[in-house]
DNA sequence: TCAACTGGCGCCCATTTATG
DNA sequence: CATAAATGGGCGCCAGTTGA
């Protein structure tokens, strides 16, 4: 939060951070700098110290999130989490994955054998790591960063195994939170609508997935009995 | 081969913060 | 206080990938 774009640019302009690993080296190497981020332009005290707030609190981070912010092509949400939850943890990952290019080989083939990534995924992911600056950085993130294994999900809740696809305004929680309580519950959330859906929950706004669930006869429900259904 | 689904993008809007 | 700039959240679209 409050680290977009513009200020990621001056960051960089500034000789600040020359990678991810460096936003979580700023607070540190600010403090020895001559000219503190609070003394520059656009800046003062208040926005410094909430920018390192801000990048305190994104230090412990669940590891599907870290691989996603990798920004490795075809590693979105999902295949981020997939492969999360195949390694299990950050330490395991980092054996697999950052070691030598015989185990890396071995733990490709294996990712090869998840139900949900084919060979396009994997090699995306193998090339990635295979670019020494690539592996240098995730090796630096992981040295930086509380890295939180995914957690399990429930095999027994009403929403166990279904597939539900929030659309238009939530209300209550925010389409992230929702997302993750679902998924904890053992509900697989997807963002488009098909015969396979079982649930669509609609909030105001609602457009064509709306129209899309009406068609294919899909049951559909307010945020509210989605809420009362999963006993929130 | 093809229906289903993901990733990535463009766009819009609300909120937060800096500035005059 | 009003305004502008920056950011994040959210939606829909669609090309490309997966798996039966």
């Amino acid at each position: 939060r409050g680290l977009g774009e513009k200020q990621v640019k001056a960051l960089w302009d500034w000789g600040l951070v020359h990678g991810p690993g460096d936003i979580f080296r700023l607070e540190e190497r600010d403090r020895q700098s001559l000219t503190p981020l609070r003394n520059r332009d656009g800046w003062g005290a208040q926005s410094a110290r909430k920018l390192f707030e801000a990048i305190e609190q994104r230090r412990k981070v669940p590891l599907a999130r870290l691989l996603f912010a990798l920004g490795m092509r075809h590693v979105g949400e999902r295949n981020a989490s997939l492969i999360a939850r195949h390694f299990g943890s950050v330490e395991t990952l980092a054996e697999a994955c950052l070691t030598t290019d015989e185990r890396r080989a071995e733990a490709m083939a294996e990712l090869l054998t998840v139900d949900g990534l084919g060979p396009i995924v994997v090699e995306a992911f193998d090339q990635f790591l295979a670019e020494p600056h690539n592996a240098d950085t995730l090796r630096d993130l992981v040295g930086l960063l509380d890295v939180q294994p995914p957690e399990a999900r429930a095999a027994d809740s009403p929403v166990a195994g279904k597939t539900v696809v929030f659309t238009g305004t939530l209300e209550r929680m925010t389409r992230d939170e929702a997302k993750a309580r679902a998924e904890s519950l053992g509900a697989k959330v997807s963002g488009s609508v098909s015969k396979k859906t079982d649930i669509v929950v609609a909030g105001p706004g609602a457009g064509s997935k709306l129209a899309k669930a009406t068609e294919f006869g899909v049951q559909v429900m307010t945020e509210d009995e989605w809420l009362s259904l999963i006993g929130g």
